[in-house]
DNA sequence: TCTGGGGTCCTAGGACCC
DNA sequence: TCTGGGGTCCTAGGACCC
């Protein structure tokens, strides 16, 4: 989706078309300056002059989006709005609002699955298609089927997407960015040397900043570069399993498929303070924020319909440095109590010294709530329970037979 | 007054078991 | 007394993604 979370926020608000306008923070002050937007009218007669201007709303926090007038100020997502406020002080800023994202995330992904049911999620504005057995999918190489749902997601929600159609994930999530906003590209697999092979290697997605600062050391910054070395050196230089990844990738190979289901890991819950928090000095807030986060995560497991057995936290120091503890308890939960009890003992095993900038709590090894493996306690029951779930599919199969 | 929140996956060492 | 190969789980940190 194109600027996804902007993108939502000018429906709301449409005399912001054209404007420079980034979402982001959701401090509070900006929250506040939302609320206090005249009243009695329409959102969409409020004036522009009305809104938060940047300048006037800056603090702690990072920019999700920007729209793309927003953009050739250097203007952009991750970035800390205290430096987005000197490069734009007139952009407008909006706070973040979650719900509404994921209210329209699932509309466009409901227009999608309609259309081509083999879709996998990957976040609230992505996904993958797999147009294979859709009816008119390999005609224009996918280009048609790419303009009936980009029509088709901008009737239901008056939003804007890019496609890249490919012959794997790989290639077509590169492929998806060649023609933003509002457009589509596809790439076949003789275009890997005219199309793929000369761009940055940080484009492959899966090759962040250490990995591509390391490779420019060995003097490889494109694709093409990358695809010139031989798959033994490349193992030698960055592991077995990464090595040969990026050999494979740099040939623009990838056989993953689209996959339309998956269980969730964890499930977490985390916030940065207005200001720095001390363990001691600021002993009761820090109290609150921590049984706070716990309820926060036994609300969300419960809601979904999980338990967890590793319950784990996360500080983050004013330093940035980061810290996580965990333990493994002995019966899956999603008792915020019990969560907050587990998560304490953690809290207890790591340095307070250095003020804390953030605190999270997260609940791993996931199952099903009321599933077999969560009556259970122990890691060899787990397996025994699987394997009795194992010859119950062998028993079933057989009987097919 | 730099630097959010929610995730996944990988690695590596140690405990423990057969 | 010293020395084996498996294997799984747990834990901490880190890279990366949206």
């Amino acid at each position: 989706m194109d600027a996804f979370y902007a993108s939502v926020e000018l429906l709301r608000y449409p005399q912001l078309k054209g404007l420079p306008v980034v979402i982001g923070g959701g401090r509070r002050k900006v929250d506040e300056a939302i609320r206090e937007l005249p009243e009695g009218s329409a959102l969409a007669d409020i004036p522009v002059e009305a809104f938060p201007l940047l300048r006037d709303y800056v603090g702690r926090g990072v920019i999700t989006t920007a729209t793309y007038p927003a953009r050739p100020f250097g203007v952009g997502s991750a970035m800390g709005l205290m430096k987005a406020a000197k490069l734009c002080p007139q952009a407008i800023i909006l706070p973040v609002d979650f719900d509404e994202y994921r209210r329209y995330s699932r509309m466009f992904k409901k227009v999608i699955t309609e259309i081509a049911p083999l879709m996998e999620d990957r976040g609230v504005d992505e996904v993958y298609i797999d147009f294979t057995e859709v009816p008119g999918g390999q005609r224009e190489g996918g280009r048609a089927l790419a303009r009936l749902i980009q029509r088709s997601i901008l009737q239901a929600t008056g939003l804007t997407c890019s496609i890249g159609v490919a012959p794997n994930k790989l290639l077509a999530k590169m492929a998806s960015e060649f023609e933003k906003p509002n457009g589509i590209s596809v790439v076949y697999e003789q275009d890997l040397q005219t199309r793929i092979w000369p761009l940055p290697c940080r484009k492959v997605n899966g090759i962040g900043p250490k990995a591509d600062e390391k490779l420019q050391r060995f003097g490889i910054r494109t694709i093409g570069e990358l695809a010139a070395r031989d798959r033994d050196w490349l193992i030698q230089n960055f592991g077995k399993a990464t090595g040969a990844w990026m050999h494979e990738v740099a040939w623009g190979r990838d056989e993953r498929p689209v996959v339309t289901e998956s269980e969730p890991v964890s499930m977490s819950r985390e916030t940065t303070f207005e200001r720095d928090l001390h363990a001691v000095r600021d002993r009761a807030e820090l109290g609150a924020i921590f049984t706070h986060l716990c309820g926060k995560v036994a609300e969300d497991l419960q809601r979904k319909g999980y338990v967890g057995k590793t319950i784990g936290i996360k500080l983050r120091y004013d330093d940035f440095k980061i810290a996580t503890r965990d333990q493994t308890i002995e019966q899956f939960t999603s008792d915020a109590k019990t969560i907050r009890q587990a998560a304490g003992r953690c809290l207890k095993r790591v340095p307070l010294e250095r003020p804390l900038r953030l605190l999270g709590v997260r609940v791993g090894a996931l199952v099903r709530a009321g599933s077999p493996e969560a009556m259970l306690t122990s890691a060899q029951d787990v397996y025994v329970a699987q394997s009795r779930a194992a010859a119950a599919v062998l028993a079933t199969t057989a009987s097919l037979f």
